[in-house]
DNA sequence: GGACCGTGCTCTCATCTCCC
DNA sequence: GGGAGATGAGAGCACGGTCC
């Protein structure tokens, strides 16, 4: 039988209210009247009833995530870095990080279901579309949220994002540093605003660089490992004078379906193909000691962090800081890129 | 179908106690 | 007696259940 605040009230011989003060610290209950109702909570196994709280607080001291299982976001470990590190922040100032599966890619049903049921203090929109539906919603509705990405116009709401265009741009820039002259590029469905702003990235780069794009050679994926598997195996089936000799990936799920895909063909990554990774693969992922070169977020822990503090603010209704908070991200070499191989 | 109650907690304001 | 600090009473929160 759980401990409520009238059982434990009961137990020291003071009032609920006391005992709530006393609890939350408040500096109007003595020193040892605090130490005591702290001790009597610890040993009385008392938890303070969320639901009841929630109700006494008009808080849920919790923020909300929604995410598609029709693409592979959990099994993007940038995206669980990320995650780690917003839920540390929040778990810091008491407050649950919530999942909520959507059971498709409309995502606005669940959103409705935690707003309106006040489900969550705050939301996290991850992965932005270019004209994203939830960032539209959440406007109308007046709810708190930070957005993971921008959208086509990022104006009006707080987010946190990655220079996408340099992403590309360093990716490029590597490749043709190595000798590469024939470069594919592999992207997720430009809806992503991400997608869209790397694909943009990519031909930016590749004219500076006075470089052919190959309209064969620029594959449209989705966010999961087959697709970057399928657009492997496209590009192998190229005639060989036609085959790029490098590759770059604008996401890491599709990045490991493209390795994996090259493996089996029997390529020899910085021999055979050169490839560049955005948000990088954990060396973990693969084997043979491929260290695949990648562009990556400084750390997406410390991102989940800034996602944090900014989400705690907007929940204690405190002004934002730096509301738009844009990141470079960096190149980071590795043995899968090489020199072209002679032909 | 409407009124009322119960749930567990926090908040505001009133009251009590102590000490100078 | 008055001020400061400690504590308590009651309202109110959202919503489901019960009663008339």
């Amino acid at each position: 039988m759980p401990v409520n605040l009238k059982d434990l009230s009961a137990h020291l011989g003071l009032s609920p209210t006391t005992v709530s003060r006393a609890l939350s610290g408040y500096s109007d209950v003595s020193p040892a009247t605090r130490e005591r109702v702290r001790q009597a909570a610890q040993e009385l196994g008392y938890q303070p009833n969320r639901a009841a709280r929630q109700v006494a607080l008009g808080r849920a001291d919790a923020v909300g995530i929604v995410y598609s299982p029709a693409t592979e976001f959990l099994g993007n470990p940038s995206f669980l870095q990320m995650l780690e590190g917003l839920a540390r922040t929040l778990d810091e100032a008491g407050c649950d990080l919530l999942l909520a599966a959507a059971p498709t890619e409309d995502e606005l049903p669940i959103y409705d279901r935690m707003v309106r049921g006040r489900r969550v203090d705050a939301l996290v929109v991850a992965h932005t579309l270019r004209e994203d539906p939830r960032i539209r919603y959440l406007q109308d509705s007046g709810f708190p949220f930070v957005a993971y990405g921008r959208t086509a116009r990022a104006d009006g709401f707080p987010w946190f994002d990655f220079d996408n265009e340099a992403c590309s741009r360093l990716a490029v820039q590597a490749l043709v540093a190595a000798g590469h002259r024939m470069i594919a590029y592999v992207h997720a469905p430009l809806h992503y605003n991400f997608a869209f702003q790397r694909h943009a990235g990519f031909l930016a780069a590749m004219r500076k660089a006075r470089l052919p794009v190959d309209p064969a050679c620029v594959l449209a994926g989705s966010l999961e490992r087959r697709a970057g598997y399928a657009a492997a195996r496209q590009l192998l089936a190229m005639p060989a004078a036609q085959r790029p000799t490098a590759v770059v990936v604008d996401n890491n799920i599709g990045g490991i379906g493209m390795i994996r895909a090259l493996l089996d063909a029997g390529l020899r990554l910085g021999h055979d193909m050169s490839l560049v990774v955005n948000e990088g693969i954990p060396e973990d992922t693969l084997f043979g000691g491929i260290e695949v070169a990648a562009v990556t977020q400084p750390t997406a822990f410390e991102s989940g962090r800034s996602i944090g503090r900014m989400v705690r603010a907007l929940v204690e209704r405190q002004p934002l800081d730096e509301p738009h908070q844009l990141r470079q991200p960096a190149y980071v070499p590795g043995n899968s890129v090489g020199p072209p191989a002679p032909r």
